[in-house]
DNA sequence: GTAGCTATTATTCAAGCGTATAATAATACG
DNA sequence: CGTATTATTATACGCTTGAATAATAGCTAC
């Protein structure tokens, strides 16, 4: 009759371990692997804990799901100063660690891919990705009236859509193979990519 | 004691039609809802069929996986014509269906939330992606060099890089949220942003 | 201190999983 | 036409799953 010994944590605290030990969980052993018993090793805790602090496990996944998206997104979103140094750091924010890493990418997918299958995770993506490229649009918006070019919203919308799309596909490249590319690379492929989209120089030296 | 009728598939077509039917059980149902008794109600025959045509489920969901990278890859690697003609094919054809679908996401995305965890998918996907981007590297070449343009190494890989990825992440924007989107706009944004990197015209009309 | 509350553990359950095996029906071949 | 072959079905097995329940241990308030 070996009990074993615990401590109670404040609230919140643990919900928070056990959304990241389901996260550590799916990025290690994919959404199959993520199980109840896994996860609550990952936290430290017994596998009843769960549905102490959560109706389902379903209910956790998607939770951690909001999760990922706020650390993919949150970075970037924060960025300060005047718009071409705004603009830069945006980019490179979302092409380097921890943004850009095999982990961000297992879980990205992982939950992409469950997109079709449930439409909580469907909506709760629709809101990240409109969020993510409307801060973009609007950080072209101020960087193009900045530089004196014409900046009406139907034009900002397709660079933020052509820009999202390139950060995003470089983003993934980087993620799936980083050991193909030098160090910065992928940064300097990013900048100068979007300086012949805009047609301006974003204040980095070229090489 | 009614046992269900059936009839022999030819050698080949049975194993097609499971790998089909397990696309189909993970694009709809994910990969934990993709069980082998699932696939085989999808495929029209029963479960223990499986173990007769594959050595394990993982072996099947292994094949299947090549089956998908061959999808998303064939139409695009056999563009024919001048250089123009056949960069302009190839951002069109993975920027249309059926290339770019909902389906088609779903699948991707599933495999690659396990390539962290399962070496083999890994492998697949690197070999996938470096024919890919290397066919667009030729691609790109054979179109600067015609343009007569400086097509060296570096400079063809840099764009294959960026184009790669400029696909890659409006493919996935597309197939995600496909309703955001105009009928043709996003071929449009690829056409012009490839224009605007390799500073040169594909051969598109301006609106 | 100690009574009460509840966070946490321990245990149990039915359902579903991948796989193994044996029975059977469709085909191929002499 | 009969027989061997094997693709297919049917059934069973051991294991894992998410969830429900009961027991218990740590904290808080008085």
């Amino acid at each position: 009759m070996n009990r074993r010994s615990f401590h109670r944590a404040p609230e919140g605290e643990r919900r928070q371990e056990l959304i990241e030990a389901t996260l550590d969980c799916i990025s290690e052993f994919g959404l199959k692997g993520a199980t109840v018993r896994q996860i609550a090793i990952r936290a430290g805790v017994t596998a009843g804990l769960v549905r102490h602090y959560f109706e389902s496990k379903d209910q956790m996944v998607a939770e951690a799901y909001r999760a990922v998206i706020a650390s993919l997104t949150e970075k970037a979103s924060k960025v300060e100063g005047d718009p071409e140094t705004r603009l830069r750091d945006f980019i490179a924010i979302n092409l380097t660690e921890p943004v850009a890493d095999s982990r961000s990418i297992s879980l990205w997918a992982a939950f992409i891919s469950q997109v079709r299958v449930d439409p909580v995770l469907s909506e709760i993506h629709r809101e990240g990705y409109l969020t993510f490229r409307n801060s973009l649009q609007e950080l072209l918006a101020d960087f193009l009236a900045a530089k004196g070019k014409p900046a009406d919203a139907e034009t900002c919308r397709a660079f933020a859509i052509a820009i999202n799309g390139l950060v995003d596909g470089l983003w993934v490249e980087g993620c799936l193979a980083g050991d193909l590319f030098r160090e910065g690379e992928l940064v300097a492929i990013a900048m100068s990519s979007v300086e012949a989209l805009l047609g301006t120089t974003i204040g980095t030296v070229k090489q």
